[in-house]
DNA sequence: ATTTTGGTTATCATAAATGATAAAATAAGT
DNA sequence: ACTTATTTTATCATTTATGATAACCAAAAT
């Protein structure tokens, strides 16, 4: 497996996790963030290469910043 | 000015004062994380959403971690 | 059993990021 | 002034993120 894809899986875990501890449904955080929820299943799964931007909306609806949303290092 | 706009000049104006601070030119940085330079370029001023992959290349061979490099809160 | 609810997956269209190249502008040296 | 280095800008092609929609799957609730 390339970079690439480890850090999309990598990206894909996180928010998930995040969004999970915060028993918030992919369709509601979906929805808040203005994006589709087919389009964060995708992101969860490690399938997209996201952009700032999404990461950004995703973040803000989370509570966090950018910076801890793309903390990647040692989360399993 | 939307939100995506001001987020896209933010993280230019921070990939550019990480880049000057280390004296590298822009070929230089863009040839190192294989990116086009007429593309850093116009990261640089904010004309485009970069991607999760591309801002993970320029923070290697910036040195610094993702986390740091969308760290934009005041930041000027 | 059959509705919900949450999630996945597939497909297609569209918008946008990036690649590739070239030319022009600007700054820095000399 | 002239050269050199650096950056910007424009254009076009290609790849890909995202939108949009629909169908499907799996639990859980009832």
């Amino acid at each position: 497996m390339d970079d690439k894809e480890q850090l999309q899986l990598a990206i894909g875990k996180r928010v998930k996790s995040l969004r999970e501890e915060r028993d918030i449904p992919q369709q509601d955080l979906a929805a808040k963030c203005n994006i589709e929820k087919s389009n964060l299943s995708r992101l969860e799964a490690g399938g997209t290469n996201p952009t700032l931007y999404t990461l950004k909306r995703i973040a803000d609806n989370l509570g966090i910043s950018l910076c801890d949303i793309v903390n990647l290092e040692d989360k399993k």
